[in-house]
RNA sequence: UCCUCGGUAGCUCAAUCGGCAGAGCAAUCGGCUGUUAACCGAUGGGUUGUUGGUUCGAGUCCAACCCGAGGAGCCA
């Protein structure tokens, strides 16, 4: 029995007859030839059937073999120079394991809509397997750049008794006779750690009912959450930098190969070092009003001014100390302009918009109080939280970092719904 | 929630002024020893999103609704 290998190792096998076990992404006959497109998860390798070479019986299977039919393949690997991946395989017997149905999602093109409503099959394409092994190398860089660097992964729950926001902007969960949320952002409980292990940090999913229809909006989507005991704005701004840089520059030297049949344009992407250049929402806004946008101090940056902000750099930019009045009320106020808080986005460049947000948390008890009241908030839901303040309370900061909107733009995609394998947005949660 | 555009074969689309429902791909059958989204020939495939209206006649015009796309707003 020939050895079962896969793919992305066939070159090891020259000259050596192997099996594949794998699925027909193609066909195209000739007589006496067919050449069968066989991918196994690794990679999509020609397997050569001539009809010389193999049974009457062999020959016909591969004659009536359907799109996406599961194939057990023998025969000898072989180079040849007419092949993109150097190799291919001169079949000497095909088993098939099952008979495809007609598969719906031919070569040519297709709507967003119907390849959508075919995600299940549509992971199949080599398009949509680079992209998502760019968002597995991603979320493994992330992990590995805190693993190794002190922080303890402490996973947050996804089950919330209150919103640290409206509840508008909340799913509600029916739960036993109770309702209860799922979580919109671990932070506040990465706090909690950050007064345990010093520096943590969660990845998980977070949820926004937020009837947003935008390409940068999902909502249910991945955050990678650090929080930093004794960290200042100023240490905040350092790690997102140095996280950020770290892992750009692993993916791509990770995923090349993905990148390539993305056809990304990696230049833009090995410019992404430290330092970053960080500039206050302040000057953001006079940068703006000085291209002719029409913005006031205190108002909301759109989509269109990121992208034009983001366009004056080589490199992603922080944009730091927005104006209190519409921020978080764990947000803690400049004690040198108390009229903006100690917070910070980083903006991805090429238009990417917002990937990142964090910044110093409020840490004195009584003031922190007077946020919760001014937000309209009820301090006997956040007891646990002002227990942070009562038990020790150091300066803190940390940020959360969109996976999706991160993968978005290492993978140059135009929407978010492509970066996360079953994308949920509003109006679709199949399949 | 608002604005714009769209919904015709499994898919991507066409159908002139309101006058016979079309093509490519896919499928099925046949041909070809080197194809690269192979090619060549043939065949089958339709409640034109739903409901109602105007008309001798509606894919086409009108109304309401449903669904989708793009954008805006919203967005720790």
């Amino acid at each position: 029995m020939p050895e079962w290998v896969y793919i992305k190792d066939i070159a090891q096998y020259e000259g050596q007859e192997v099996e594949l076990r794998g699925w027909l992404y193609n066909k195209r006959s000739s007589g006496k030839l067919h050449f069968l497109q066989v991918r196994d998860g690794t990679g999509t390798l020609q397997c050569v059937v001539f009809k010389g070479d193999v049974s009457a019986e062999t020959f016909a299977l591969g004659q009536d073999l359907t799109q996406e039919s599961s194939v057990v393949v023998q025969g000898t690997v072989r180079a040849d120079t007419r092949s993109p991946i150097g190799f291919e395989l001169g079949v000497s017997a095909l088993h098939l394991t099952q008979q495809a149905h007609a598969y719906p999602i031919s070569p040519k093109e297709h709507g967003v809509a119907f390849l959508l409503d075919h995600r299940h099959l549509w992971l199949r394409s080599s398009r949509q397997q680079a992209l998502l092994r760019v968002r597995s190398e991603v979320i493994k860089a992330c992990r590995d750049y805190f693993d190794t660097r002190g922080f303890t992964l402490l996973d947050a729950p996804i089950f919330t008794p209150a919103a640290c926001e409206g509840t508008t902007t909340l799913f509600p969960v029916d739960y036993f006779d109770d309702t209860v949320y799922l979580t919109q952002s671990g932070q506040l409980y990465m706090e909690a750690g950050a007064m345990a292990f010093g520096k943590v940090y969660c990845c998980g999913p977070t949820f926004r009912a937020e009837k947003s229809k935008t390409r940068r909006h999902l909502t249910e989507f991945w955050m990678i959450e650090p929080e930093v005991a004794y960290c200042d704005l100023d240490g905040d701004m350092d790690l997102a930098e140095d996280f950020l840089e770290t892992v750009v520059q692993r993916v791509l030297t990770n995923r090349q190969a993905e990148l390539q049949t993305l056809e990304r344009d990696i230049t833009k992407l090995a410019q992404v070092r430290k330092p970053f250049p960080r500039i206050s929402y302040g000057e953001a806004i006079e940068r703006l009003q000085s291209t002719g946008v029409d913005i006031q101090w205190g108002d909301d940056f759109g989509g269109d001014d990121e992208t034009i902000l983001s366009e004056q750099f080589d490199r992603p930019v922080i944009v730091h100390r927005y104006p209190i009045a519409n921020k978080a009320f764990y947000m803690k106020t400049d004690p040198q302009h108390t009229t903006v808080a100690l917070c910070m986005d980083v903006l991805a460049p090429e238009g990417y918009g917002e990937i990142i947000g964090g910044g110093q948390r409020e840490d004195d008890l009584p003031v922190l109080q007077g946020k919760l009241e001014a937000h309209d908030l009820s301090e006997e839901a956040f007891s646990w939280y002002l227990d942070l303040r009562r038990y020790g309370s150091v300066p803190h900061a940390g940020f959360g970092m969109g996976i999706e909107r991160m993968v978005t733009w290492l993978c140059g995609l135009h929407h978010v719904r492509e970066s996360i394998p079953f994308p949920r947005m509003l109006e679709r949660v199949t399949p």
